[in-house]
DNA sequence: CTTCAACTTTAGAATCATTATAAAATATTC
DNA sequence: GAATATTTTATAATGATTCTAAAGTTGAAG
């Protein structure tokens, strides 16, 4: 399979060195077409425990933020809780779970906004996020 | 002026013991008709360094989180930053300024969400946070 | 008003997520 | 392949938040 070599040229065209821990990260995120959520955390133990391959926290820290600001991952904060990422990277929303803590996407078409009001003097809009918060029906 | 008799009574008939350090974070909160954005932090400086009172810093965390369980205050959670509370508590939706990191309040009816999708089986909406992103125009 | 149980405050320790550091390892360029 | 720039790594440092358990305060009942 040449997934390997695809890797490696989505990392250099975004003039990033294709180091085996970076792509290593990329084989985990980016080998299915399904996105998902995780934290840091979450990724450094898959890397670790299913993978057996020894990587640094540190390193997925710098990596996750890189392909972070090269817009291969999205950041969405929950309040009172810690920072998910996102391998979805269109334009979509979140339901945040507070039973499961648990995000699920939301298809951007899934709802309008209208009116969005213009960003205040010398400022532009950068992006827009609807986290819609639910919890287990109480009987 | 009878303010404080109105925070004691507030306090007492949200099951919330009334005590120095909670009216006095009531004072700083709640005195005047401006709503504002502050994190927990902010707020022990406020009561330590203007006010010159003695209270320890996991107090202003008990009393905020208790305050946010009653209603009286709302949590905003930025990604890659900190959680900040919102005195305003009314449903309404923020900018959030990435150059400045502060947050701006919009009005709740300068949105209009439409076709908000249902919640999964078994869950049911208990809030909808919009957050605008915005920078400074890159001349 | 005194007493007592329940609750709250406090300082400091503990935890957790994240960032900084600087030496060793690796990648790129020539 | 050697020189330079970048990256990884383990560990320390930071910062936010929570925990702990002892000391202090509050409210209810006599």
């Amino acid at each position: 399979m040449k997934e390997l070599e695809n890797f490696v040229k989505k990392l250099r065209n975004s003039g990033i060195r294709p180091t085996k821990q970076r792509l290593k990260i990329c084989e985990v995120l980016f080998s299915s077409d399904k996105t998902f959520h995780f934290t840091v955390n979450d990724l450094a133990k898959i890397i670790e425990e299913e993978l057996r391959e020894k990587i640094s926290l540190a390193t997925v820290y710098n990596t996750v933020h890189a392909f972070k600001k090269k817009g291969y991952l999205k950041e969405i904060s929950i309040p009172g809780d810690k920072s998910y990422f996102d391998t979805n990277t269109n334009h979509h929303h979140h339901f945040f779970d507070s039973n499961a803590k648990e995000l699920i996407d939301i298809d951007f078409n899934q709802i309008e906004l209208k009116n969005t009001p213009k960003a205040p003097r010398g400022k532009s809009i950068k992006g827009i996020d609807v986290i819609i918060n639910v919890e287990n029906d109480s009987q």
